[in-house]
This record gives C-alpha cells, structure tokens and sequence, in this order.
DNA sequence: CACATTCATAACTCTATGGTTATGGGATGA
DNA sequence: TCATCCCATAACCATAGAGTTATGAATGTG
C-alpha cells in the first residue's frame, strides 16, 4: 500500500543515492535491478532497499518479467511536493500582494 | 557559510518538525524562538538546533533584537528545490513529446 | 535434474541525528 | 549591581537508517 505524502516524498529523497537512482530512472528509463547496482556504487541489497524506499513512497514501479525485476520512474508521484513548494510560495506572492495593495492604497 | 544544494534542501525539510517550523514562517510570517518553541512540543534547545539546520540550508534567515532572535522564511531558497522537480518532468515531458513525434511520423 | 542467475529478505554493524538536560553569555529591568 | 529572561551551545542518550554479508526463492539453462 503505497502512500503519497510530502512526508514520504522528502524522506525518500533526502539520501544522495537514492535521489541519484530516481535520477537515472528519470533521465535513461526503466531498468533492471542489475543495472542500476552497477555504477551505484554500492551493493545489489542496498539498492534493493533504495528501490523499495522509493517505491514505498510511490515514486517508481515495478514490473516483473523472468527472474528480473525492472523499475520506472513514476514522476507524477512528485505532484505533492511541487504543490508544497507551490503553497510555500504563494504566501510569498499573497504578502507581496498585500504589500502592493497597501502601496497602491497609500498612492490614492 | 550557507549553501543552496537539492541535497542540503531535501535533507533540511525531511523532518517533518522542521518542516513544520519552515510552514509556520512562510504562513505567519517572522517570529522569535520563543514564539517557535510555544506548540512545537518540543524543547527550546530542539527548536534552535532545527533553526540552525534551516538556516544552514539557506531557508532561514536570523534578526538579531536585543536578546531574542526573531526568524523568518526565505523562500527563494526553495528554487534548487523547483528546478530539480521541474528538470525530473521536463524529462518526463521530452520523452511524451518523442512519443507525440513517432506517433505522427507513424500516421504520415 | 543439476546448476547458474537475479533479486529480495534477514540479521547484523555502525554512524547520523533528533531528542533530552545542564549550562553559559548577552540583554533587560528592578 | 543583581536577578531575570532569551537564546545558543555542550554533553549525552536512544533510535533510525544506510551499509554490509549470508541466504533463500524464483526463474532460466545445460
């Protein structure tokens, strides 16, 4: 059950490596586990465990074909943290709204 | 010495508290420790050090008046943070666009 | 069937970090 | 001056989590 939190989204993003694999899924495409551990870096469990982490927090899928696993980007997942950003800045706006509203005001 | 990295950004508002913290200013507006402290749950010391990890990351800034120190948001920190986002669907974008582009080279 | 390949999970280690209490330094007020 | 207030820092603790190796389940291959 995969859920769809700014909580979720920034936890699974804030380490490197696991930014970088969502990166690369990103940029090249769906791809296999084997793949991806190779240029990682790091272990084939390790990134077993990324790739979980991200699919947990509903930014990638997989499928299933044979005895490998492939995995894709899911870039809608980032909805949620674009919307976040968005709030965050349209108070930035809705002030400098107001400011300029006062200005205009303070004009008359 | 602040930065301004994706990673320091995805790091700092990863807790959800902090990320708390960093809301409280972008809806509210400047506010001191104390007033931060009041209904974080947490303690005084806990909320600066969260300050501190804001601030490294760029999304604070800190006024010093007298003996207390008053916070507030800087939202144009959150950019590296809209770029990243904006790069992973651009992409996401170039290779419906490539897809839009075979398609109609398929139905000539 | 026997063996190899691919991935996921388990069990464990070690570090990073979010919390605490204790304390100190600078500003304010009596 | 002395007590108080506001905040930051230090020292410490406990947990989360990122890495490892070992192993097993499922699939493909001889």
């Amino acid at each position: 059950m995969t859920q769809y939190s700014p909580d979720l989204l920034f936890r699974a993003l804030a380490d490197p490596t696991r930014r970088t694999l969502f990166e690369r899924l990103c940029l090249d495409g769906e791809q296999t586990v084997g793949a991806l551990t190779a240029g990682a870096g790091i272990s084939q469990p390790a990134v077993s465990k990324h790739l979980g982490v991200l699919k947990q927090a509903g930014l990638v899928l997989d499928r299933h074909e044979g005895r490998q696993t492939h995995y894709s980007a899911q870039q809608r997942a980032l909805a949620p943290l674009v919307d976040w950003t968005g709030r965050m800045n349209r108070f930035w706006e809705a002030r400098f709204d107001d400011l300029e509203d006062l200005l205009k005001r303070m004009d008359q």
